[in-house]
DNA sequence: GCTCATACTTACATTCGTGTATGTACCTGG
DNA sequence: CCAGGTACATACACGAATGTAAGTATGAGC
């Protein structure tokens, strides 16, 4: 999702893509829709993923405006991380597509991906 | 998108975005979404796409079960792609999102994608 | 016999995403 | 003085994703 250039975009479904897409954005978006999280409870709330790895989506979505990043100076540090309303909005157009994969989650997860190769 | 073993996911939104996800799938259904279209017209539905990329996007949908593949056997060759029901309620599901791109194009077209790393 | 068109396949290269392991800064508490 | 906790940064590495370029098969048409 890094690009050396300003992008252009074939149709609305390309850009949202530029802007979720990955394996982690979704559900950063979705774990914050209840309200502001630490960093540390970031990291629980998404399974699976690493610390570098968040950080750097975090940034990414930050960038994108799709979160707000709030620094209390503190020791230990606190950092507060919470949907934008453009953070919102995207996660209120990504619902269906939640519900549509909880809906199929059962043919889903029998697809044999180690096939599709 | 290519896993080695059965999947499984956090929610649904992890496995709605193991389907679709990938920077080219989301277009392909669009592009199919108002009928079949053969190989040569689905390259040039889907811009910038190379051949060897929409081959392998299109066996991944097949194998996950999107879309539908039919041969006829002319010279020279023809093969028609069309969305199955799964694919056609994925497209249904991913709609919210393709609007809520066109919305906010303007604003994602001005992310710095380049300070995103 | 040669070219054209379509729908691929194959080989190779490159970039991107993701992951592990380790180090840093800061103050607190023992 | 040393360990502990938080939120990172940095170095390194692997495999996946994507791309480029070329080749294949078939019969039609010239």
């Amino acid at each position: 999702m890094k690009e050396t250039k300003k992008r252009t975009f074939t149709c609305g479904l390309d850009a949202a893509i530029a802007v979720m897409g990955g394996k982690w954005k979704g559900l950063i978006l979705f774990a914050l829709q209840d309200g502001p999280l630490r960093f540390g409870e970031l990291r629980r709330a998404v399974p699976g993923i690493s610390e570098r790895v968040l950080i750097l989506q975090l940034r990414e979505m930050e960038t994108t405006g799709l979160l707000h990043r709030e620094v209390y100076h503190q020791v230990p540090p606190k950092v507060e991380y919470s949907l934008t309303p453009f953070g919102h909005s995207l996660n209120t157009a990504m619902a269906p597509l939640g519900e549509w994969g909880e809906e199929h989650l059962e043919r889903i997860e029998t697809i044999p991906w180690d096939q599709t190769g």
